[in-house]
DNA sequence: TCGCAATAGTTGACGGTGCAACTATTTGCG
DNA sequence: CGCAAATAGTTGCACCGTCAACTATTGCGA
């Protein structure tokens, strides 16, 4: 278990992390609110959506892969329609779910701000890593992301280079911070 | 300027980035929630407290440094030392400034759980890293992390806004979305 | 088939956070 | 020196997002 991480190392990288992310966050937040007057958590829903053929998706699903709580997503999905950019609609056979569909007008917008946004995003990371930095970072984070199931005793950290293309997301149960 | 990523990638990259960081948070946030009570983000600022020498920074250090407001910080300090971890004290030669400085419980706890949220963070990042990786994500997050100076090259941004003050790329104008 | 657990979504209450505006203090420049 | 600009911090206000509790629907095992 020696790596060359120190121990406190791992906090520090949880910084950076987190520093990284925030501050491009923060660019295209700023470029998607002087074009568009929405945040990025809104083009996140509507990018979402439109990845999908339907354009379409499940409120549990926008919620898990947006990092959201359910409520989080009925308010924020609330707001989005209140805009007109999306719409509840219902699902055909589990009456149950409630589909988040997007409108002309939101694909519309996430048309017209997606090359700026991809030209940020490209001048946070890309622009800034070798041709090697890039594959590697793409490839440690993957590993990260990797789910162990449950909690692992494992020592099976055998090495395993090359790209693993299995990508399984577990939900991170959000922490219930009071006070 | 070529790289690995495609275009797309560095939006993709954003969301893995994100998804690490929230993962490994929610998990120190848990254990601190349940061994003392307190959130991460608390943690954080008893942290760099206790990081510094005299166990004390300047309120506008702590925001800057833990990717907070101003008002954010001033709200965060008010919650801590009502819990009695932190106290405002006076800047010895500059009176605009307020002090925070650890008190003996703050210490205490920092002391009482650093081991758990080491070992926890370890195993977010290190345990799951080659040596190599280890190093190669520490010099890229470094490298992303590196100023370029001020940013926008384009200055095609002299809409109605008035005089909106160009930032340097520190402060985060979360999106401020109406609606 | 019945009944209970699991799943999906919403709402109430509330904590947390940001921006704009304001006060207090310090700095810089003529 | 004198005063405008910059810096530090707080507060008003509104918004965002979470948990707990609740309803509605579906799945599943006896």
């Amino acid at each position: 278990m020696d790596f060359d991480f120190e121990y406190d190392d791992s906090l520090a990288a949880l910084r950076a992390l987190a520093e990284v992310r925030h501050r491009i966050w923060a660019a295209l937040d700023r470029e998607l609110q002087t074009r568009e007057k929405i945040s990025m958590t809104w083009f996140e829903v509507l990018g979402s959506l439109l990845q999908n053929d339907e354009g379409a998706l499940p409120m549990h699903e926008l919620a898990s892969s947006l990092l959201s709580s359910p409520s989080g997503m009925t308010r924020l999905v609330d707001r989005i329609e209140r805009a007109g950019l999306v719409r509840r609609t219902a699902h055909p056979s589990d009456r149950r779910v409630t589909l988040v569909t997007i409108t002309e007008p939101g694909r519309a917008l996430v048309e017209r701000v997606m090359p700026e946004i991809k030209r940020v995003a490209v001048e946070g990371f890309a622009s800034r890593l070798s041709a090697k930095q890039a594959r590697d970072l793409r490839s440690i984070l993957e590993q990260l992301l990797q789910d162990t199931g449950g909690i692992d005793s494992d020592e099976t950290r055998a090495v395993e280079d090359g790209p693993t293309k299995r990508r399984k997301f577990a939900r991170s149960p959000r922490a219930a911070v009071r006070s």
